[in-house]
Order: C-alpha cells, then sequence, then structure tokens
DNA sequence: CTGTTGGTTTATACCGATAATAAACAACAT
DNA sequence: ATGTTGTTTATTATCGGTATAAACCAACAG
C-alpha cells in the first residue's frame, strides 16, 4: 500500500467542524488556500476532502462556486483519526510491550514480530527503529536483530550523570541570561503553576498527567537556556524516560510529585530574587532527591533478562554504531 | 532485489587467502565451522562461498572430504570487497556530495536524488537518512523534505560548548579512577605515541592520518573515563564532524596538528604524574584552541544558503522530532 | 494583478516480495 | 560423545511499486 491517509481524514474532520460551526447551509464553501491554512496543511489533502464531501452531499456545486448543500451529521466525521502516522502507532505499541513486560530489558525482538503485532510492514517497523535507537533504549547489532536495553541501575546513572550535568551547566548560563530574556517572564508564570497544582494537590485534584506537563517545561525552561541543540536533543530522551517510566511506578506518587514541585519552586524563586548561587544548590538538591527516586524505583522492577553472555568479548558500544564508515 | 551479499564476497577471499597461505595443494579444506569462525560470520556465507570456489575448480570433491584442488589466481579473488554494507556506501556519496559542496549547508536535498546518485533505492536512503540524522547535520520536517543543517559559527559554537563540559567534567572523572585501573596504563602509551608523531612531524614524515588517529584515541580515552553511553554516543557526533571537517580544511594543517599534539602531551603528562588540576587547566587551554581553530576554519568556508525563510515561525527544533507521540 | 481552482510533476511514506544471512535442527561419521 | 556437513526456518536488508502530500504552473475570474 502506500502513505496513511490520516492528513486527509484529519482535514475532512476539522473541515466539516468549521462548516457546522461557521457557515450556514446554502452559503459559499470556504476556498480551498483557506482551508488548507486552517488546518495546516498543503492544498492536495484539502481538495481530496472536497471532493468526499461532495460525494457524500454535503457540498454541492461541484467547481467555482461550492455551496454548502447540508450541515455535517455525526457519521459524516471519521473515528480514527487519533491514529498518526504510522511511526506514532507502531511507538504506541512499541512501549505498550514494555510497559506491559511482555518485552523484558535485555532481550531480543524482532522486526516482524512487532509488524505483526503493529499490523504494518516490517519497513515502517524498521525505519521506526532505526530513529528510535537514537533514545538510547534499544540498540542493534550490524547484521543482527534488536534488543531492548537493560533499563537497570547502570542505565539510570548514566542518565542520571548526564543530566546532572547538563542542567548544572544551565543554570548557570540562566543566570547569564540578558536582563530582558523572556525566560526572565516565564519564571513567573511558571511559578504561579507550581504554586496552583500544588493547592490542587493538597486539595485531592489534580493528577499525574498535570505534574508531568508542568515538570517538562520547568526543565526545558532551564535547559533552554543553554541554547544547544545537542543538549535538547538529549533531553528528549530523558523527558521520554521519564514519562514511561513513571507511568508505571506509581506508588507514593503524590508525595513525590509534591517533593518534586517544592524543590522547583524554591530553585524558581532563587532565579527570580536573580540569587543565582543559591538557585544552583536547590537545584542540586533536587537532582540528588530525581536521581535516587529513579534508582528506587528501578530496583523495585522485575529484573529482566540482564546482560547476555556477550558471544565475542568486545560486543559493539551497543547504543551506536559509529557514524563513520569505517573498516 | 534483496541484502547485498558483500560478506560472501569478503568472505570468499578471505578463504582464499586463508587456503593460499596455510594450506597446500592435495589437502583437505578447512571445516566449515573454522572458516565461519576465521572470518567471523555464520556459516551461511561460508558455504556460498565454498560452494562457488567449488564451481571455479579451486576446491574439489564436494561433500564431507574436501580437497583443495589448486591455489588461487589473481582474478579469483572479488576486487569490489571494499563496498561494506548499502548504509556505509550510500554514507561515502553523502559524505561526497557535501565536502565537495554541491550540497550546501542549509539547503534541501530529497531521498530520490541522493538514491540515484549512490545507485540503490530509495529505501535504503530513507533509513540511512534517518540513522544520520542522530549526528545533527541533517534534519527533517515532519511531512516535507531534507536539510543539510548549517555548518555555521552557531553550529560549531553548540558543538563546542558541550564539548568542553563533557571533557572537562571527563578529566575530574579520571583523576578519580581506582590506581590500578588500565586507563592509566594508557596514559604511557599514549605519550610515547604523541612523542613519536611529533618527531616524525617535525622530521617531515607522518601525516594527517596518523594525526587523525591519534587525536581520537586521546581524546576517546578521556572520555571513556565517564563510562557514559550517552556521552559516548555524543563522542561519535564530534569525531565525525571533525573527521570530515578537517579533510577540507587543509591549510596550516602541520603546525595546527603539531600544536595539538603538544597540548594533550602536556595534559597527558599532567594525569601521569596524578596532577589533576593542572590537566584541568591543560584541558581547559586545549578546549580553546582546538574551538578557535574549529570557528577560523568555518569562517573561511563557503557561505551556505542560510536560513530559509522560516515558513510558519516555529519551525520545530529542526534536529529532532521528540520521541514521544503526542498531540 | 491578485486570488481562485484545475492539472501535472515530483517526493515521501508506506507495502509486499525476495536474496542474503543467522540460527536451529537433523543426519552422519569418527 | 563430539564434531562434521546437509537441511530447514526465521529474520534482516534491500528492491520495486503505489497512494498520498507538496509544489508548481496554467487558466481564468473579479
Amino acid at each position: 500500500m502506500s502513505k496513511t491517509d490520516h492528513l486527509f481524514r484529519r482535514t475532512t474532520n476539522e473541515i466539516l467542524r468549521y462548516i457546522a460551526d461557521h457557515v450556514p447551509v446554502g452559503a459559499p464553501a470556504p476556498t480551498e488556500n483557506f482551508l488548507a491554512a486552517h488546518c495546516g496543511v498543503s492544498r492536495s489533502p484539502v481538495r481530496t476532502a472536497l471532493a468526499h464531501l461532495g460525494e457524500r452531499g454535503i457540498i454541492g456545486g461541484g467547481g467555482q462556486a461550492r455551496i454548502v448543500a447540508r450541515h455535517p451529521r455525526a457519521e459524516d466525521y471519521f473515528d480514527d483519526v487519533a491514529m498518526g502516522p504510522r511511526a506514532d502507532h507502531i511507538e504506541k505499541v512499541f512501549m505498550d510491550l514494555v510497559l506491559r513486560q511482555e518485552l523484558l530489558p535485555g532481550q531480543r525482538f524482532s522486526e516482524a514480530e512487532l509488524a505483526r503485532r503493529a499490523g504494518s510492514s516490517t519497513t515502517a517497523v524498521r525505519e521506526f527503529l532505526i530513529g528510535f535507537a537514537r533514545s538510547g533504549l534499544i540498540a542493534k547489532k550490524p547484521q543482527g536483530s534488536w534488543r531492548l536495553q537493560a533499563f537497570d541501575r547502570r542505565f539510570a546513572t548514566e542518565l542520571a550523570d548526564m543530566r546532572d550535568m547538563l542542567e548544572t551547566q544551565a543554570v548557570t548560563r540562566f543566570a547569564g541570561l540578558g536582563p530582558d530574556d523572556p525566560a526572565w517572564a516565564a519564571i513567573g508564570g511558571l511559578i504561579a503553576r507550581h504554586r496552583a497544582l500544588l493547592a490542587a494537590l493538597a486539595g485531592g485534584t489534580g493528577h499525574y498527567k498535570d505534574f508531568s506537563a508542568l515538570d517538562r517545561d520547568f526543565h526545558n525552561i532551564i535547559i533552554n537556556a543553554m541554547d544547544n541543540r545537542f543538549v535538547r536533543e538529549f533531553y528528549d530522551v530523558v523527558s521520554f524516560v521519564f514519562h514511561y517510566h513513571y507511568q508505571w511506578e506509581r506508588k507514593g506518587e503524590r508525595a513525590r510529585n509534591i517533593v518534586a514541585l517544592e524543590e522547583h519552586l524554591r530553585i524558581l524563586e532563587a532565579l527570580d530574587r536573580r540569587d543565582a548561587p543559591e538557585a544552583a544548590r536547590r537545584l542540586a538538591e533536587h537532582l540528588a532527591t530525581a536521581r535516587s527516586t529513579l534508582l528506587d524505583s528501578i530496583e523495585g522492577m522485575g529484573e529482566g533478562i540482564g546482560e547476555e553472555p556477550e558471544e565475542d568479548g568486545h560486543e559493539r558500544p551497543v547504543v551506536s554504531r559509529p557514524l563513520m564508515a569505517s573498516r
């Protein structure tokens, strides 16, 4: 087959919504260009969508002067728009396997199997895996199969080390930002959001997703002070790991979140006062607790397969075959 | 078509060499298992190779008791073994385009075009590009085409920043290594190699490749003290950039190399004396000169296309679309 | 002359099929 | 029993082909 037509589907739905909301029956339909801009796509999917709507009798008078013939009913909408591009879907399937522990850390798995599960071809899976390997969570040997990296103490330590280094550096950079840098303004907003969420948590409302989003924004602001693409790249990995990891390490979640938020707050307030050394100290605290929660939760989980018997003594650094074509 | 058969070809050649060197005519041929181990592959390519040699009359008596019928002649060897797996070949073609400046930084390019040049299918190219994007040298927009990142002052600065951070940290780690860590032993060897190359350069012999290899080893030893997969991953990128970059920035090469080697030496000697603070100071020096040479050489080169007109205001962080399927 | 729609061309994102490899198993010889 | 080779199966690396999306150009209306 070919490309997924999720753009077409999504576009169709958006057009329908737009018509229902803004265009009375009998009025001329919006122009193709307008709809394309509105949906953020090129004209091609808009045109196929429009043709589709023509066939379903929602839009009449093909050609220059299209007319809205009737308003859409519920069954005119596509209902499976959730599924984005193939890679996104495959990622979901894959992470689902990981989180259900059907795939254990250290274990091998095959493209074919994943393809069956995801209901797509091996090519699509393969391309997803190659890209996903950036995360350091999976690796493959030159001719061999894929393997889920052991998500163990060592992995966590390496991740945390790197994180410490980057964030520490980032905070000192932050202090050096120009006085009218927009980042300073963002801090105020963050402080408010932190206080709000803390209050909500104390009151029993507010839950994981809010924390997760806020946590992410907090670290992103810090990290962006470095304005460095390599740092950001690495941070994508960090966020990813934390995101999925927390999803199944739930016990004591509320308490942990509260601690984290308070620590964030102290850092933010210090920054807000332009007190860089204090911010650095508070950050160090925060990183320490973050590290230990991560390590604790890892101790708790299943061991996985662990290291495989290293069949030839010098297993490649595993994450990455080097970029350079050597040999 | 299918997989490339470079393993088969390489294996054939290695078997021929082995026979020529170690097995007299008329003697029984080595066993399949032995040859497989010798060449570091599985039995399959060995068997196809053996069959091939049978057809060419080099090995007689098919079956259990294979006999070497005659020694190989020059034309029995495959001559295009150089070409490794597709990805390696594509990488060569691609970097060639970049270095010849047929592809300018900031410019778009298409999978199809690269496929034509490399003589392979778009799938192969696509998979190469996805993996190669880790380097941060290319990026692609969600539905759009690929683009060679501007290799400009900013790129270099970000790279150097990251490098400084990592190596500085690495050196302090190094000092904390156990007294019988093998790394200490490696230092002695490195010092010797540095002195030798310096002497050779003074005498007019010795050239780029030697320096490049030595430089790489030096930094690898430092970096490996961190024993961190993410750091190593990033370092693959650094080595890659430097490797290719130096290949076309040749003026003043000898002088630069000599300076670098001397700086390395001072660091190594300090480490050898277990004088960590001094090593750190010297490292800082070295990083500073490395940074400025890199920046200088960038000033010198063509400007490329530069930033494109940012059609929608919030062009994605460009290097990486985030790992998480969001939306 | 600006904005609209209708075609056309090129490129990407997939799929299905196939050769090359790896891995496992069976048969056999020493 | 252990090590051979022959056979089968599973999986990767690759290709060619196709539907969708983007970009371009022409025709035309206000």
